[in-house]
DNA sequence: ATTTTATTGTACCAATCGGTAAACAATTAT
DNA sequence: ATAATTGTTTACCGATTGGTACAATAAAAT
């Protein structure tokens, strides 16, 4: 039981990982302190509006490090497909091959949802944007590039359901292998699947 | 708040879907107590083992359903193609288009899942495994059929997180055509994406 | 050195948590 | 009718919940 939090944003990551573990409703304030080591005083004089605070906080740094690693990446590169592949290792290390739950994504299927709806909307419907739009410049018309898009982030969130209920990591990585070779084949080849 | 429950079979489903709505933490017992109408002495006269009982036999209800309406039939039809047609059917009308979240997929990235741990592989697991016999029925060859049985159910899962994460059942039901689309696709055309 | 300011520990709060006890009512079997 | 069983009500339990008050302390600024 380390005591390294030092600056009141070195407490954040602690906090994800807490509420990645436990859940909303199962990280405890005592058990926050804890993990923390910081006593409810230091907390509520950190966040003086409490657990969701902390949540909404966590929310936010989980969207910021995606914003800078992953989304920004696929819009801005110069090879779009590198920054495709690049997505895909940076998301099987994050996720640390299923080992790491999506904590948005939990959170969506939690009666938490509501209250920090717009954080969760706003996480998936950027990154879906920013993936598409990366799609669209190797190739793919817009409403194509929008499906792969879409698809490739459910199977990735399918993913870490899937390889946490068999407690298999090979099921995640066997997904991002699919979801690869399916972000990165062409447009010229007509393959693959389109609904209706 | 109407009181229909009559025998003790009846408040399961009252059950699995109040832990839909709050997960097992989010579901306490008053609140239970109130949307079944039954008490908290009631409640523990039918299920001596309190909450975990509760929610281990709503678990083993849902696999009961499951089993009968989609893995037996993905089994035992005499038409694969048209079990795995009417499974595409059963699954969307049972997750009411991705509204209905999956309690076992829910609690497989919640903390309760080592309590319930073998419930919840053994429901994916038998999918999987009954889903690829069917595949394999069409002519796939058992790997494949595996690989694309796997890529079925965890874009299922990710698609109710989507589609709840950005508050669209479209989400969702495009991911269930790209499904019934890829389960469907003979196994003579080499299309689709293989890893490694 | 002294006064702010930022941080922390301790004690406490009402509310709720899951769960229990046992008296009570209703049903069923004999 | 009576006895045994099944179901329900009510009050209660200790523990824990998220949150507050505030004094004690440490750090920074003057």
């Amino acid at each position: 039981m380390p005591k390294i939090i030092a600056e009141r944003s070195d407490v954040i990551p602690v906090l994800a990982e807490i509420f990645r573990e436990y859940g909303y409703e199962g990280a405890s304030l005592s058990l926050i302190a804890s993990r923390t080591g910081l006593g409810k005083g230091s907390l509520y004089h950190f966040f003086p509006g409490g657990k969701e605070q902390m949540a909404s906080e966590v929310l936010r740094e989980i969207d910021g490090w995606f914003e800078d690693a992953v989304y920004k990446p696929l819009r801005d590169a110069d090879d779009p497909r590198a920054a495709i592949l690049e997505m895909c290792r940076s998301v099987a290390t994050y996720f640390w091959s299923g080992k790491r739950v999506c904590l948005i994504g939990a959170f969506a299927l939690d009666n938490v949802r509501d209250r920090f709806s717009d954080a969760i909307r706003d996480y998936f419907a950027v990154w879906q944007r920013s993936l598409q739009q990366a799609l669209v410049r190797i190739g793919h018309d817009a409403d194509r590039a929008s499906d792969i898009a879409e698809d490739a982030i459910l199977s990735i969130q399918g993913a870490l359901v899937l390889s946490r209920a068999l407690d298999d990591a090979a099921v995640f990585e066997r997904a991002m292998a699919r979801v690869e070779t399916g972000l990165l084949a062409g447009p010229d080849q007509g393959n693959g699947h389109t609904g209706s």
